[in-house]
DNA sequence: TTGAAAGCGATACCAC
DNA sequence: GTGGTATCGCTTTCAA
């Protein structure tokens, strides 16, 4: 009965009576009613929830974003499906699986995803009147795409880990990092040419080791490690491209007999859980994830509300956490 | 069309011409169809898709858990829908969101989810029709609950741990926990009661220390174990409730001007990434990942494949990880 | 202010 | 084997 559709979903000039208004929410509540979204769905010609397509599910970061979401969406009455990258089969199935769902809004989460398979996606979705934010991209998109955009710039983050090194006197400052990692390799390199300082030293981990074999690259980031400072004893900073990279690191400098800090100070990269704990806590990169969640709460909300206006393309920055790994040495000298 | 239908779905009995079949295909792959998901579950009366419940979606455990049905759903052809509890305004709100879907199966992942929330859901969603998997509780359900678990018993786990200790030679073993983690303090007793080891201590972590706050858990935990070492110098084993709390715990061994392992054996729980990157790397106990994947994987496709037969209570098991925090001391004695 | 009726797009039953 | 047709539950337009 459409006074009853009406009712339920507080349509926007609401003209019922206010007696009949009561009985149906009562009788509702009474009948333990709850729409059935299927056939919702397909008289709006498009569902109401909010989608969420994460590069891989299983990274904390992204369980993080993804978590942001739902809340966001259990504050608009949502739902939300999830789209896991790393389950599926093809780039392509991608645009099958999100076509026929027609979600009201689609967030594609964190750094995996590439801008040339996004991009044709959140056109195609466009057009079909989804809207789209990409949150925490690797890459800028293309700035005609058709979605709002939220990012750290990459580079600003590994710049700001190399600028405390040299803030803390430091001139001959290594970076430990997979190459294939947006942004560290241009961050380190901008940081010291700002600076005037021209040698660089760098620990290319092993390119062929497999996505995710945290074992075997934390092996290779210790021994090149080893392998850097021993080649150049005058090195007294590491910049590394992860938290569980700069543990590593830490054990190559103690193996050589050093110290952390003394001899070599370490900055590592996202503030993992472990950092604060260990014996010597780690100053590191923080991923600001309570901006993120800010902004992509106040986005999706918005649009979602029908707000207008061109897209947005918001920056949050990458902040330092100083800890121990880059003390100023007690005054021993 | 009816005969469309039967060809797209490969109908059980597709007594289709295969020529009709062929043409049917070709034309569906020119105009790039993909089916509607509401009108289909509109007419099916259901949907066709896998939701995945889980307590909190952040934690890497959950986040792990929903990987693994990820991709049992894509290996199906199935959509995931997941409803992160963490989210949730009230339990009630779980069952409104569930019925408003009615999924094919629904997945209750991981260990917050207590018996007396998700008996009445599942119950009511398998009159519906809708099978359910309970992954990973804390609690076992009661054994007349319409759905198939699979467990680690939490118990198990703990007493691993312990057992390790007192086969590592160490009778003073104390336990450093949240109390309130689900079988930890039994485990712990049954271990040293099987051992007939009557004394028992315990850093029973603050109570009030609000959900997930990692940092004042971890403070909490290294001065309660300093404490607790300082009245009782005869301990020489501590059992602790996560890795986090491992590493909170060697920082008091430390602080005491104690070596682990020699002085202090520790174990922790979880076997974190950082555990085995630590200076003195962490044994521990494993959660079985691979094992509950293999299991949720095969029930869900089984039972999917419309598999009858009675509920099914299975039980994978917790592993050691033997490192260096309980090795035996260098025989310098 | 309310209700009747026409879809939305797929499925499944039932004649052909 | 194939295709017409009622149907799923809700929204929306249009008359009453």
């Amino acid at each position: 009965m459409s006074t009853v559709s009406r009712v339920l979903n507080g349509s926007p000039d609401s003209r019922v009576t206010e007696g009949v208004r009561r009985r149906i929410l009562a009788a509702a509540d009474e009948l333990d009613y709850s729409p059935n979204l299927y056939a919702r769905g397909l008289a709006l010609g498009r569902g109401l929830h909010i989608t969420v397509c994460t590069w891989s599910a299983v990274t904390h970061l992204s369980a993080q974003r993804a978590h942001e979401i739902h809340t966001a969406a259990v504050a608009t009455d949502r739902q939300v499906i999830a789209i896991d990258g790393a389950a599926l089969s093809s780039p392509y199935e991608l645009l099958r699986l999100l076509t026929s769902q027609l979600p009201a809004a689609c967030v594609f989460v964190s750094g995996g995803w590439r801008p040339d398979t996004i991009e044709p996606v959140v056109t195609t979705l466009h057009e079909r009147g989804v809207y789209c934010l990409v949150v925490d991209s690797s890459w800028p998109l293309d700035p005609t795409t058709p979605c709002d955009t939220i990012r750290a710039d990459r580079t600003q983050g590994a710049a700001l880990g190399v600028s405390h090194l040299i803030d803390r006197g430091h001139r001959h400052i290594a970076l430990v990092s997979l190459l294939r990692i947006t942004g560290r390799l241009e961050g380190y390199e901008e940081a010291l040419s700002a600076h005037g300082i021209s040698e660089r030293y760098i620990a290319p981990l092993d390119p062929d080791i497999p996505y995710r074999d945290d074992v075997a690259l934390t092996e290779c980031a210790r021994q090149q490690t080893c392998q850097l400072i021993e080649e150049s004893p005058q090195l007294t900073g590491l910049f590394c491209s992860s938290d569980v990279l700069a543990v590593a690191a830490m054990g190559a400098v103690r193996d050589l007999g050093l110290r952390v800090p003394d001899d070599v100070a370490i900055v590592g990269f996202d503030n993992d859980t472990f950092g604060a704990f260990l014996p010597i806590p780690l100053t590191t990169i923080e991923h600001p994830l309570d901006e993120f969640r800010e902004a992509t709460t106040k986005l999706l909300a918005g649009r979602l509300d029908g707000e207008d206006g061109p897209w947005r393309r918001e920056r949050v920055d990458y902040r330092l956490i100083k800890r121990a790994t880059t003390a100023i040495p007690e005054a021993h000298n």
